[in-house]
DNA sequence: AGACTTTAGCGAAACGATTAGCTATCGGGG
DNA sequence: CCCCGATAGCTAATCGTTTCGCTAAAGTCT
């Protein structure tokens, strides 16, 4: 592999000034310029980015960590950052807290020696894990949960809007007793859509059952076995809110496993939902996210906190949801309970 | 953020025996090492990877380019592949070719000049577009596909097996007239699985009529389309081999818009699947490779290559599918065609 | 013509680690 | 008593860039 030296020796001149010719920062006459130019084709010579990167104090390097790689939503969001870390002209370094948080720990202290310019993070745990220090001197970005007393930018969901605006569906199509399969409660997303959930009901002067909210780890298989459980009992809700996508799927197996039908037997509402499932039947009535727009929008705001130095004031961007009607819910029959 | 000089000079040592405490590189006496080791501690020092990469000529970092992150089996892979790549003690890069050519070169450069200490490629496009320097110096296992006259190790698939086994067991069912979707013919992959088809159809004298077996891109939009097509017409197949996942979910979409049951109408059997539809019905009958698997090969042969300076022979892994039966498919009725 | 500016390019000092080679100390054997 | 080997640690070179500050040479102004 040649070096800038070689070039300079080469071409016959310092390796200053094949410096200033690879990063066009100094005028260079024609003749030189035209000389360290084929003394660069002929080596074939391309700069070590390691010395670069020692050198300018900037690795060209962008961390993100997702919370569960298995889940298609984090994978949409993965394919997105993808694209805008490439487009800003950086690369990706990904990594998979799988919702541990020792594991984030130490994702974090590896962002921080490999010297990634910034990092977006999809925050796992609760707040007072974080130490202030695991954030100092690195650009972050929080993405769709947020840290409370955490001073990065964020880009996150409005998490209540969603869990209204699906319940908001049911209870108009009539449904009374309505459950929910939602993720963790130290989760800002979990709690944000169940509380929208509950102020949804609370408006029509309805309160969901004790048993009828139930929460478990993101997963299918989670999901699964709290909505078996729950859809088991004869006073089962006649409608489900379900508060994630991989979630919305081990529900409905739940329910087909049940003997169940959905919708005729059982309406399922969901937030979020997994990419590839559009072509099978129901298709799930849930509320979308803008994935694609809140990933370049994260991306945006934290190729702006790395190339300008200046301290901006902290910002906080929330998408919000929209509904997508499907068909995996019906009208309550006439003997509504 | 402290440098080996402050700890250094802290401690009241030389940069030398710290960076023996730190890699434990040589002895040093329990009483320097102390103040070393509290040194380091109080400082908050971590060494520079920009420094130790120049030093060493190592980065830690090794490369995964994918063709299309938008197909979950891609997904799934990067999945695996990052706790791999994490248990080897790298960190991931990741890019998405897209399926473009010249997205992957622009890749290869970049892979390059970051200095990556490996590879992990699933090649795009056709064998003659890639010249051998843009494998030299770093170490690279093909994934999935294979490059005609390469010298990488690879990791592949047995796609004829996968097409045989799916297209034996519709023809088991009584399906004569079968029809096929599949992906773009210059990739090793879809070539090799429709020739399986093929050979399962000669073995029992028959062959696919022309116009039932379409090609497209791997997409899901590509699938519904000639799926479409092909079905439209009334001596459409009885049954089809769709050669993967997101494409199965396009087909099926196409069937049901044609006002057409799934197995009752039409059987499909494919090759791969989507994560998540398995809760979906009707479950795909499919043959399924073993992804983390492969993908944890793939990675355990590059992180020979990387730490082996050896000139091991080159190694070619191929991974046999594995028929998975779900709805799917229903024999033939009587008036078999 | 002398005194400044500007320009084009060079030399060498960083950046922060690793490591080869050296020195000083100590103990033990001949 | 001298020499040798082992031990513990230091000095300084090195990795390949970027960049600050300098020097001639050439141009501009009085």
């Amino acid at each position: 592999m040649a070096t800038i030296k070689d070039v300079a020796r080469k071409a016959g001149v310092s390796t200053a000034t094949v410096s200033a010719v690879m990063n066009d920062t100094a005028f260079v006459s024609p003749e030189l310029r035209a000389r360290v130019v084929t003394a660069i084709r002929e080596l074939r010579y391309e700069p070590s980015q390691a010395a670069r990167n020692l050198r300018r104090n900037r690795s060209q390097l962008i961390a993100l960590a997702v919370a569960d790689l298995s889940n298609p939503f984090y994978a949409r969001i993965v394919w997105s950052a993808e694209a805008a870390v490439a487009a800003w002209g950086y690369s990706l370094v990904l990594f998979n807290s799988d919702e541990k948080p020792d594991t984030e720990r130490r994702i974090l202290s590896r962002i921080r020696t490999l010297g990634c310019d910034g990092m977006v993070l999809v925050p796992v745990g609760a707040a007072n894990q974080y130490q202030s220090h695991e954030f100092e001197g690195i650009a972050t970005v929080l993405l769709g949960r947020s840290i409370e007393g955490n001073s990065a930018d964020t880009v996150t969901i409005d998490n209540h809007a969603a869990g209204r605006q699906a319940v908001d569906y049911l209870l108009d199509l009539g449904h009374r007793r309505i459950g929910s399969v939602t993720g963790p409660m130290q989760l800002s997303t979990s709690k944000g859509r169940l509380d929208g959930m509950i102020d949804a009901m609370a408006a029509r002067g309805l309160a969901p059952q004790p048993g009828h909210v139930r929460s478990g780890e993101f997963r299918e298989e989670a999901a699964y076995s709290v909505a078996r459980d729950m859809m088991g009992s004869p006073d089962r809700p006649t409608a489900i809110y379900v508060a994630n996508g991989v979630m919305a799927i081990g529900v409905m197996r739940a329910i087909a496993d049940l003997g169940l039908r959905c919708p005729q037997d059982v309406s399922i509402a969901s937030t979020d939902t997994v990419a590839g499932a559009g072509g099978l039947k129901p298709r799930l009535t849930r509320t979308e996210h803008p994935i694609a727009d809140m990933t370049n929008e994260a991306l945006r705001l934290l190729v702006d906190r790395i190339e300008e130095r200046g301290a901006e004031p902290v910002r906080n961007i929330i998408f919000q949801p929209a509904l997508i009607v499907g068909e995996s819910c019906m009208p309550l029959r006439g003997d509504a309970g």
